[in-house]
DNA sequence: CTACGTGCAAACCATTTGCGACACC
DNA sequence: GGTGTCGCAAATGGTTTGCACGTAG
């Protein structure tokens, strides 16, 4: 699951300092269900540093992005919400309770625009996002 | 363009008051380029009726999502993007400036989840975002 | 005339920033 | 020992809310 020596060299390579501070902050995103927005984040790990604040689990969020140990699920402002999965993968949002549910990559189909983007836009990739309702949502309707 | 003719009926049909504001508003979300912000859409309706306050605005984008002449890009939490374009459709977003390009769903393949989604959870549909680099954001790199 | 819509101002919440103190390397 | 990191507290920015007044139906 969490391996601090791996942390210690991804940091290391990035170049950061091995802060006890990060590394719980990297433990608990790691073990975070879901996509954690940093306010839950941010609890979880007061729960074991009570003295942080909060500025610092979001300077370290964006070092973290920076860095690439982390990634966004979407890229639009707003509320972050965040994964540890850097693999290409999709998601399966719930439209009722916003709950985002991990798809991999290779339960779908390849896609391809069919034409070309718009004059010099350069595609680099895709994600999917399914839209549905989770269990949960289902029944309260 | 904008039809206050249909606007007029689209808005009895939801039961709204169909009122000055109202109309700016939805004028300037059709006629607005790319998928704007609320703040965008304040700033542009300002120009056209001073007096207006903010909430106004914020008020009447939730009763448009309500009444369904207005949709949000993604359903992730966080500042808004609008369009007016209900149609499914899918997305090019620059991940420099966070620019959003429409895609029409014709230009795309069909996508099929391969496996089941998770027990329970009904899926109604589906976005792709493609990600890359606008021709601006080319050339400041 | 009455309910719905508006403007205003204050409140709220997530996030960012500046800075002095402190800890990693 | 010096740069990078932390904690704190204040600032910011987007959005929401409550309420008194105004207007569409």
């Amino acid at each position: 699951m969490f391996d601090v020596t791996e942390f210690q060299a991804r940091c290391r390579a990035a170049g950061l300092a091995l802060t006890h501070q990060r590394q719980v902050i990297y433990q608990v995103l790691m073990q975070a269900r879901g996509h954690p927005c940093p306010e839950v984040i941010y609890e979880k790990v007061r729960k074991r540093i009570p003295s942080i604040s909060a500025g610092t689990v979001y300077k370290n969020i964006k070092t973290f992005l920076n860095a690439g140990l982390l990634c966004e699920v979407t890229l639009h402002h707003g509320t972050m919400r965040l994964e540890t999965n850097v693999q290409p993968h999709h998601h399966l949002v719930c439209t009722g309770c916003r709950a985002i549910f991990d798809v991999d990559s290779n339960e779908v189909d390849e896609v391809q625009l069919r034409r070309k983007p718009p004059k010099g836009f350069l595609v680099n990739g895709y994600k999917i996002e399914f839209y549905g309702l989770c269990p949960g949502c289902r029944k309260r309707q």
